[in-house]
DNA sequence: CTTATTTAAGATAATTTTGTCCGAATAGCA
DNA sequence: TGCTATTCGGACAAAATTATCTTAAATAAG
């Protein structure tokens, strides 16, 4: 469904959210090692995040990353994909073909449109608070 | 959403019904041609529809590929994707986790999992003569 | 000011997906 | 039989994605 790029972009900003929502700024070694990423990948993603500024980027001894408490709850997962993947999820057709006549769609269109949009809704709806308190209780999940 | 080969798999599936509606077999060369899509690829793909019993092939001149016409009823798009892209869209969940405790949800699984549903069953109970003559119109949007 | 620590950035490598090429096998036809 | 059109099947190549490595830049602390 989504790339691996932005799996990774979600999970840790999940964990980063956890975190700052106890004052701690985490670093990028923790990060990877908590949601079993890739380092070095994973730092190209928390970059890309930082310069979309959905997470802020501290260098140096004691540095690392976080969010200011006050935007996880409008921090959503779309704007997350978005950064990562682009707005392919919400433009392209199922088929793959490259424009779309709306005047004559072809027949699955109609399904198509309404799936994807349930999809983009919840991406929308969803925010990073919710998903991070909502798992609280077995926090293990992330290194899956 | 679907792979290239998938994509590339529906396409030429719903040409190949709509030409076998009226019992014409065509080549791999016309195919690919009415669809856009890179020949020998197409070859590849085919070929792997026909292994699974989605399609027959005929070799040697005036040969090419089609489909029982009392069949493109019963096919689904869910055989074809499934023949191609196996069943990554059923199994893993939206975040790529391995497995996961369904006693202990993770707090985007109901959602993920009624969208996925969604797409399942629309997969599932759309035919592929219901694409093909769907699209009787504008046939010209395989070529998108 | 120096050093240690940590992110930034770019080059490089491995893997997967997509795409190409070519010889072999098959079937129709003269 | 021999010729030709076509799929089959495997080896090969290119492109995209994922992952690693190396060096630079920033900054906190002594
Ligand atoms: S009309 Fe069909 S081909 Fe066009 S965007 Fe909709 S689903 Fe895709
Ligand atoms: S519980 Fe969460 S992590 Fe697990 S399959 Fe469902 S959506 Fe994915």
């Amino acid at each position: 469904m989504f790339s691996k790029a932005c799996e990774y972009g979600i999970k840790a900003s999940t964990y980063i959210a956890l975190q700052s929502l106890e004052m701690n700024r985490v670093s990028l070694k923790e990060i990877a090692s908590e949601i079993n990423s890739p380092i070095a990948f994973t730092a190209k993603i928390l970059h890309k995040l930082a310069k979309n500024d959905i997470l802020e980027s501290v260098k140096g001894p004691y540095g690392g990353f976080q969010i200011k408490k006050e935007r996880i709850d409008s921090i959503k997962l779309a704007h997350i994909v978005a950064a990562i993947d682009g707005d392919d999820i919400y433009n392209g057709c199922a088929l793959g073909l490259d424009e779309c006549n709306a005047l004559q769609p072809c027949p699955l269109h109609e399904k198509f449109v309404g799936i994807r949009s349930d999809l983009k809704k919840m991406l929308e709806n969803t925010s990073l608070y919710e998903v991070a308190t909502g798992l609280e209780v077995g926090l293990t999940f992330l290194k899956r």
